[in-house]
DNA sequence: CACCGCGTGGCAGCAAATGGCCACCCGGGG
DNA sequence: CCCCGGGTGGCCATTTGCTGCCACGCGGTG
């Protein structure tokens, strides 16, 4: 049975009952943690993950490098990991989340679309197993958390990520300043600083760069 | 049986003799033809194709959107179709060529360094039996050649491609447009276009695009 | 031949971005 | 209190990027 749903209101209405309890194996495929869960639900689950992979539950998270770029993401990555969880870090962007229970159900996320995303979410048999293989493949492609951070990688803060958020827009340096309310100097310093994180000599390879670390989305 | 050479000219004479024959099927995947092999051998390549698949052979390739920029390699993918192989067109980069001959065999190339691509060649049937499932997934995610044209992209030529390499360089119009052997004018004629191709109103956001397209490489 | 369309290049002017310099504010230490 | 360091913002000079305008050359067409 398979079902596609517009928004995460809807998504947790309909299908919600399939994920709350996994029993085996639960994987988890994103970009970033922002884009799949609210911070808040982030924050009460810790002690969850901890008792269920007590009860033998396996954790697998895979994200995009995008994840680390944040204090706040790179603080419950370590959490999840203390938890119980797998961590690991996919060389690519991971534009569509995705989710797999237990084998038994799973959720691929699309692009947004007017401000909402659009899910399919699914309990056939051959869809799961096809994408559980991509999974493997991709968790197998990845690296752990832990030597993930053992190299490091630039540290983009939220003020970077909102700079980058501009850039990608396409706003000029002006009007970019005006919406985060700082000057055009301040702003300007900001870009600059984002060129020399991303190791950019042209605002062009910037947004090349930004876009292979998953930061343009 | 594992082993890693440099450059395609060892890699053709140490493993040639494993991909020449393939009997059932033959996976390739890939950004584009270029990166590859080369034009001459593609062009003789043809006929061989024809009459293989008439026996009984598979042949599936996977590309980039990076591979139907130019006008040769399109018309190479098409005349690969009439010649019995499947072609689909995946919304990934590829930036890893894969080579699986009869599930037997298999080459993945790495990043060029110096000039030259590292390739792992491996006969070891686990390696590719996780990287085969991961192009089946890949291969089930990618459209058919057909529907591919069927919408359109941007059609970005040789030259164009050109200028998109000169801006990932990060070298300045001035430079860019000595190295192309144009006037500055032209030079910024022709960026111009590529942003209005690429739906672009920064360098930035041409960047990121350029980047989602596989053409920044 | 004249005429046209097209790609190119030079020039000019403007917009955008880059970076140096200095002044300011603020939160710690001496 | 003064002094210091870091982030900010204004000002300005320079560089880089962007584009309209016009001219030139080239190949095709009437």
């Amino acid at each position: 049975m398979t079902i596609t749903v517009h928004g995460e209101k809807e998504l947790a209405a309909r299908t919600g009952h399939l994920f709350a309890k996994p029993e085996r194996e639960f994987l988890c495929a994103a970009a970033d943690l922002n884009t799949w869960s609210r911070r808040e639900a982030r924050v009460t689950a810790i002690g969850d993950i901890a008792h269920r992979v007590q009860q033998g539950l396996t954790i697998r998270k895979l994200y995009s490098s995008a994840a680390l770029t944040d204090e706040e993401q790179r603080l419950h990555l370590l959490d999840l990991r203390s938890a119980g969880a797998q961590v690991r870090i996919a060389a690519t962007a991971l534009p569509h989340e995705t989710i797999i229970s237990d084998r038994k159900a799973m959720i691929l996320a699309g692009r947004t679309i007017r401000g909402e995303r659009e899910f399919t979410a699914t309990t056939s048999t051959i869809l799961i197993e096809g994408v559980h293989a991509m999974f493997e493949a991709a968790w197998e492609g990845a690296i752990t958390l832990t030597d993930y951070l053992a190299q490091d990688l630039p540290h983009i803060d939220a003020d970077g990520k909102a700079v980058l958020q501009m850039l990608t827009t396409g706003l000029t340096d002006e009007a970019a300043a005006r919406r985060m309310g700082v000057s055009l100097r301040t702003y300007r310093r900001r870009v600059a600083e984002m060129m020399r994180l991303l190791e950019a000599e042209s605002r062009f390879q910037a947004g090349v760069r930004a876009g292979e670390l998953g930061l343009a989305g």
